[in-house]
Order: C-alpha cells, then sequence, then structure tokens
DNA sequence: TGACAGGTACGACTGATCTCGTACCTGCCG
DNA sequence: CGGCAGGTACGAGATCAGTCGTACCTGTCA
C-alpha cells in the first residue's frame, strides 16, 4: 500500500522527522489540541487560529502530515485534520502522552 | 540552585528544548548509547565515535547539556558526559525508552 | 454568476543549525 | 620540560527551517 497523497503508513513513520515536527511550539499546540478531543475528531487547519499567515499554516501542516502525526482529507471546500492516535501510539508509545501533558506558555 | 554550567535543573527542563536536540540522529545516538549502559555510567565524548570533527562533537554535546539531556563533569584531563536519566524521567516519562528503542540504520 | 473563504504553490528573506579549520587551554606522561 | 590527547572558543561557509506576500485553485452560498 503505497503513500496516500504524503502521509506516510504506519511502519513508515520515523522518529526523526517526528522529533523534528514536535521540536516547533506551534505544531506542537496542534498536537496538543487534537490530542485532547475524541478519537478520530477532524479539524480544519484555520480552526486552530495560528498566529501566522495561512501560506506558513500550509507549511506547518505538510510537516505534521509528512511526519505522519496528522492525516488530512479533503471534505468539500476544506481539508480536515485527525491525529493519527492508533498509528503513533503503536510506533511510539507515550510520545504522545507527553505532548499532550505539557502547559500552555 | 543556579544553573551548573549550563546544566538546567529539573524544573527548567523544557519539552521544546529536549526535542530539538533529539531531532538530530547524531545526537540520538549518542543518547542511545548512553541509554544502554548501567544507571551513571560515565564517558568521555571522544568515545562514542562520531564521525565529525572534534568541534562539531562539542557542538553536539553542548546542545545535549544545554537541554537538560546529559551532565558533564570535568575529570581531570577529559570532560565525563552521564545521561540524566532520573530527571528526564520525572519529566517525560517514556521518552527515553522511545528513543532507546529506535534502531540503527 | 459572482464573491468569498479555505488551502496550496511558489519565490524570497531571515535566522538558526550543522559543519569545519584553526587556534588555544589543560592535564597527563615519558 | 616537551609533546600529546581531550575539549573549547571563535569565525566562516553551507544548508535548512520559519515566515511572509502574492497568485492561484476549488467549493459554497447568496
Amino acid at each position: 500500500m503505497p503513500d496516500d497523497e504524503g502521509h506516510p503508513n504506519v511502519e513508515e513513520i520515523e522518529l526523526g522527522p517526528v522529533l523534528a515536527a514536535l521540536a516547533d511550539p506551534l505544531r506542537r499546540r496542534v498536537v496538543r489540541e487534537l490530542a485532547a478531543e475524541p478519537d478520530g475528531a477532524a479539524r480544519t487547519c484555520s480552526s486552530f487560529g495560528l498566529p501566522v499567515s495561512k501560506a506558513t499554516v500550509t507549511h506547518h501542516f505538510r510537516a505534521l502530515r509528512e511526519a505522519g502525526l496528522i492525516r488530512q482529507v479533503d471534505r468539500g471546500n476544506s481539508r480536515m485534520a485527525s491525529l493519527r492516535r492508533a498509528d503513533i501510539e503503536q510506533r511510539f508509545p507515550g510520545l504522545l502522552g507527553i505532548v499532550a501533558a505539557e502547559s500552555e506558555e
């Protein structure tokens, strides 16, 4: 099963890119908010209210998607992002919990 | 209790710098090798045989030290590095296990 | 149909990061 | 003492990452 539009499949998720993606505070915030929602929840990119331009938002979501942290699917007008919770938990158990436990600053 | 020579104390260890430090494969390798040794084990910087110059080795060990991942103490001629296992485990439980579980490539 | 909102693509700028060479300091040992 | 090995400091080069503006595409909705 090949990659679907830049989404690595589970066994292709590498620790290096994942940690690099999570090194950015804005991306960590996205993951944290998604982790706080019920499993499978999907939100639009713009619903996070990131304090950067649209182009930069796209850039950050691509980083998350290519690292394998989120899945993005087109739904009509927008593109919904959801956390790949089970996949990440399978590859790196506990990692999501560490990110989710970080407090806002 | 102030920082000791660039070593943050436990409550000052932040997730961002830690993840940024671990995003580099060379630094992850150092942490992995230290994690594989008995607790408290100390090794010289050069004993890891990193495939980079001395100056670059110093750079990477500073990144690890300032993130709070290792502790470096002068011992005569050399500077011994040891993993801050308990400190990291207290702040981010499971993180070391994730890094240690990564296989060589 | 036309306007608009959500996203993407591209190019550009800026600052950080990785890398190195060189110079230098400090113990150890012959 | 003199050399050497382990590390650091500094400066430089190259590459990468975060940011933006602009242009553009695509559904939705009045």
